[in-house]
DNA sequence: CTGAAGTTTCAAAACTTTTTGAAACTTTAT
DNA sequence: ATAAAGTTTCAAAAAGTTTTGAAACTTCAG
């Protein structure tokens, strides 16, 4: 296979992947061409590549800035913004796990919290009180494993890898 | 708080979590609807519930079939289907990461495993091989633990916390 | 066989999300 | 102060997804 079709097909999967968990597909594409460029790169090269507007484009990187996983870098000499993506693998696992744990899994926790103290009795309720607290420990005991994840090294996983 | 707020609150946030991480939100909310009732219910009750169409309806109850996570019941002297969902959480976590690792992990593992025979030498290359290698061993390693996860009990989830 | 009850399908409509592109804004060099 | 280069914003358009509802289909009882 040859590079071009490598880097088309890895972005384009990227991409799905994305789609498939909730993420915006032109934001994992950007990803993807970031991750597996050596340079930096500036907007107009991500458009150029990707084929997409400016604004798409910015408003992108400024959600991947967001996430914690791009970071802006400048040249002397060079007004330009050039776009780097973080390389590594595992640092980029732990940062979308913090995310989708504070963004998703935290709010769900909360409301099976808040819905843990629906008053009254009966079949109907009894089976709500069982189900959603049964919902809310597992939730509780996800987020303990994601926040050991998120605080551990990459051995801590490897380890834990050796212990299954 | 009463029951009818709990359970609609249950059900908008069960809902939204479900689009959050590419779930349909219709989907999700019937889901909803479902674990937390202590009877099967008929699609013209889920209809009623959740103001729904037949159509939806229909639709979303196939695909949580189809997900394992729902199964149809009949009742004597009936002939309506009546759907029931699953209520051990366990066993609900379980089957959503089967559906999940087969149709998103599985495919994103041939995808980075195709492109790492990419030819050539170069600076872009060589970044684009290590990348997707690291990638794919991550990946690889996410899978078998969610391998080891859906072929167990939720007693050796217990017990893999207690190692945390 | 016929009609009633229930289920499924699918094209069109409604809705949501994403993308575009042009205008406004900011920054810097001269 | 001006102009050039770059960046951001945002309303409108396009694309994508979900939902509807009515028609077609299936099954069963009489």
């Amino acid at each position: 296979m040859d590079y071009l079709d490598a880097k088309h097909k890895f972005i384009q999967a990227w991409g799905t992947l994305g789609s498939n968990w909730g993420i915006n597909k032109a934001m994992a594409q950007i990803h993807a061409l970031l991750i597996i460029s050596p340079e930096a790169l500036t907007a107009d090269e991500i458009m150029d590549e990707l084929q997409m507007s400016r604004g798409n484009v910015n408003m992108n990187v400024r959600a991947l800035m967001d996430w914690g996983i791009v970071t802006k870098e400048n040249k002397v000499g060079d007004r330009k913004d050039y776009f780097v993506a973080d390389k590594d693998v595992w640092e980029l696992a732990r940062q979308v796990s913090r995310e989708r744990r504070k963004r998703e899994i935290e709010p769900i926790i909360k409301v099976l919290s808040q819905v843990q103290v629906v008053e009254g009795s009966g079949k109907k309720v009894d089976e709500f009180k069982a189900v959603t607290g049964e919902l809310k420990d597992f939730s509780e005991k996800v987020d303990g494993v994601l926040d050991k994840f998120v605080k551990s090294d990459q051995n801590w996983f490897v380890k834990l890898l050796m212990k299954l």
